[in-house]
RNA sequence: GGGAGAGUCGCAUAGUGGCAAUUGCAACAGACUGUAAAUCUGUCCUCUCAGGAGUUCGGUGGUUCGAGUCCACCCUCUCCCA
């Protein structure tokens, strides 16, 4: 993996770059549609390539163990050939479901042991573990094993979750160094800053993950619900202090707006389940602002999904007839607001890209953010 | 014509002397940020200063401190026998 920086944005922290993995290439900065099982929940590969222009999506290591499981995807020949996407992949090492599983596992020195949320059976998820399952998957981005500590969080425990990070870091660093890639490609460990909102914790940490040279570096451990503004004074001081020459990875973030303030801020790639869950559950992200189109003033709405959108469902469907599909728990209505949500996504950071390219992407944000932060 | 049964807040249901009344659906809102989520929460007779207040269980009377519930008659519907 490499990653080239093409143009900085004055008076701001937001670059254009490319990442260059053995399944393709990508333009950031980037959004990531989350895959957790494999499978982008309700959209085809065809349309995620095609229509919704992704250019890589995740994988979760705990759900991918835990199913189809490693022998399955070892015969498939790794997670690009099973899922039929073929493109560029990263693998989240399970260090969210420690945090979103917190009643179902136990933390050791050691590692983490799950009881699994689907037949209740014990794993043992170890640094090692983690890094030997993600060979098998297969992604081209890989993530170090991380505790992804929950909001409120004490300093005390902060800290010494932090540290417990950091020694695991090393161990998946020298498991990786021990290992070589189960297919014929390159994989790239990207380690994660944790720390909570305490800012000497979260600087120690992004020097700790700094140190370890890696090809790409990852923040963790925020928009789990403290303040907007918190977690954007905490990523300013991560990209601050993060490597400039290295793409920079927000975890779990966000919202449109959240994601066009973090680009400004030096953010190179995000991942979200936003665009894909709120989009099944009615919620749509537009140009022109938000909508939940569940709501009664749809019914009747014969205007396109987004004027301006890109997507094939934009200009094809109406929003009285998405409004439709809603109320009749039709199938359909799940596909065309993901496609749609993650395609405005994605032509949010294309958008992003082009601006900061052009030399004006701090005045495009802003109005940008107005519409995107709009309650229609 | 004779017999049996049933009418409850949009629909369907529970309720057999203390009830503004159970549950499901529908409706109307809200939430969702490295996915245990096609999920979850709230409202859902009227008004409300959110404490309450006012009207309700086919209709009209009655019994009772108190009736959706018991009694009488009436109305409507369903089934069975002629």
């Amino acid at each position: 993996m490499t990653f080239t920086i093409n143009s900085l944005s004055p008076k701001s922290n937001a670059r254009a770059g490319i990442i260059k993995t053995a399944h393709g290439d990508i333009l950031t900065p980037i959004f990531m549609p989350v895959g957790t099982v494999g499978s982008v929940k309700a959209v085809h590969s065809w349309e995620l390539t095609e229509d919704i222009k992704a250019q890589i999506i995740l994988g979760n290591t705990y759900h991918l163990y835990l199913r189809p499981g490693l022998d399955v995807l070892r015969q498939a020949g790794g997670i690009q050939k099973f899922n039929a996407w073929n493109k560029p992949m990263l693998s989240d090492s399970g260090g969210f479901q420690v945090y979103s599983l917190g009643d179902r596992r136990k933390i050791t020195e050691e590692g983490v042991i799950f009881r699994s949320h689907i037949d209740g059976s014990l794993h043992t998820f170890t640094p090692e573990r983690v890094m030997d399952i993600e060979r098998t998957i297969g992604a081209d981005i890989i993530m170090a094993f991380d505790e992804c500590t929950p909001f409120p969080c004490d300093y005390q425990y902060a800290k010494k979750s932090m540290a417990l990070t950091h020694r695991w870091l090393e161990r998946c660093c020298q498991r990786i160094k021990q290992t070589e890639s189960v297919y014929d490609y390159e994989q790239s460990l990207f380690p994660i800053v944790q720390g909570s909102i305490y800012n000497d914790l979260r600087r120690e940490s992004c020097e700790k993950i700094a140190s370890c040279n890696c090809e790409g570096n990852a923040i963790g451990g925020l928009s789990v619900g403290e303040p907007v503004e918190t977690m954007y004074e905490l990523t300013d001081l991560c990209c601050l202090i993060l490597p400039k020459d290295k793409p920079r990875y927000l975890m779990g973030v966000g919202t449109p707006a959240n994601i066009l303030e973090c680009i400004d801020l030096g953010i190179d790639m995000f991942d979200c389940v936003m665009p894909t869950r709120n989009g099944r559950n009615g919620m749509l992200f537009t140009s022109e602002g938000i909508i939940n189109i569940k709501n009664a003033k749809y019914t009747s709405d014969f205007s396109p999904l987004d004027a301006i959108g890109t997507s094939y469902v934009d200009s094809t469907y109406t929003k009285a007839y998405l409004h439709h599909l809603f109320k009749a728990e039709e199938i359909l209505a799940l596909q065309i607001a993901s496609i749609h949500n993650l395609a405005f996504y994605l032509w949010l950071v294309g958008e992003a890209r082009k601006h900061i390219v052009a030399g004006d992407f701090k005045n495009w944000k802003t109005l940008m953010i107005t519409k995107v932060t709009t309650r229609l």
